[in-house]
DNA sequence: ACTGCCATGTAACTAGTTACATGATTGG
DNA sequence: CCAATCATGTAACTAGTTACATGGCAGT
């Protein structure tokens, strides 16, 4: 199939596949590094694909047609690489965003997870653990809050994600320490 | 190394295989079928792994010496197969709970991915969107407000996640009515 | 001189999914 | 009698990671 057209309807990419299609139909020419750096300012709700799936991905997205490839001779060393949507990766960015059903939301929290067990552990040790979340939490909070008025013109709906990640984060660690409350409840009892 | 006793330090099994030892040293015996279901009952806040998952890291978990096999004959069909941590088993549980760094939190939010790529569609459609997801989070509340009344005794910790839960989808809850204040506005604009 | 960034590439691996097959038992 | 549930098993596949290699260029 790849290579063709996909004229029979949806060939359903994995997800990390509309990611970098949906990074490059902003409309400019990149690389696989610099849709590498791209899907890292995603991570505050989306995971970062390993660099090797990238490029994996963009290879696919070629071979469907979604993408073209523009090639920069650089002597000694692989040529430097340019993608950029086509009509028909466009068209299908589209029928992902406005017809594809919405994946189910995927978590895998493994503060809750190691809280699930609690019940074989110190609860200090627990407390420390919760703790450690509650740190990160706010470095991500502080993050965001320092990229989301970076993020304007083409970018206002990153930006809308961007507030939602800080509300998230927000709730994220008000949770955490009504978690850390209960922790303290169990203890003296 | 597998049918050893990994006496030289951390095996680092996957993540996958710690929510399975963890399910088991609740200290019941339990089959691979029961197990799927108890992992299913974590969806909540950690992906649900496939059927076949839970039991490659069975196998693995067995010939790590972590937990032992008793079978059960069943005349005409395969052996029914009832899991049990080892001490060996439950020190692993207690080096991973109390030792071993916590992973980062893992989020793969198809919503915030679809907003984010939202100059790409109708404000319309990403209002749906939002709103089917606004359903969906309301519905795990239900369940999970259905479910934490049901964990008493032996369940402390995972009546405590079932909180945390609720906190959680709630927070989202109100996160995206406010995404969908802001998508109204910039419709109006 | 050295560090860090730019930029691509690949091989080997592992985690995980999908889809199917088997067949008994329970409950309406 | 039928559907759902119990219970295991397997083959084929795909998504994704890890770890390494190459080498130029910019800044301190």
């Amino acid at each position: 199939m790849p290579g063709g057209s996909d004229r029979a309807g949806a060939p359903h990419l994995p997800a990390t596949a509309y990611a970098v299609l949906g990074l490059l139909a902003f409309g400019r020419e990149l690389t696989g590094y610099e849709l590498r750096k791209w899907s890292m300012n995603m991570r505050f709700f989306y995971w970062s694909p390993a660099q090797s799936q990238i490029y994996a991905e963009l290879r696919r997205l070629l071979a469907h047609g979604f993408v073209t490839e523009r090639l920069e001779a650089r002597p000694g060393r692989p040529d430097k690489r340019f993608y950029r949507t086509t009509e028909a990766g466009m068209a299908e960015f589209h029928r992902w965003l406005e017809r594809e059903p919405v994946e189910p939301l995927v978590i895998k929290h493994s503060v809750m997870l190691r809280l699930f067990f609690g019940h074989g552990a110190d609860p200090d040790r627990l407390s420390d653990v919760l703790e450690d979340y509650a740190r990160w939490l706010r470095q991500q909070n502080a993050e965001l809050s320092v990229l989301r008025p970076e993020l304007s013109e083409p970018f206002t709906y990153p930006a809308l994600v961007a507030e939602w990640g800080e509300l998230f984060y927000a709730a994220e660690l008000t949770a955490v320490e009504k978690m850390r409350e209960r922790l303290r409840d169990l203890r003296e009892r």
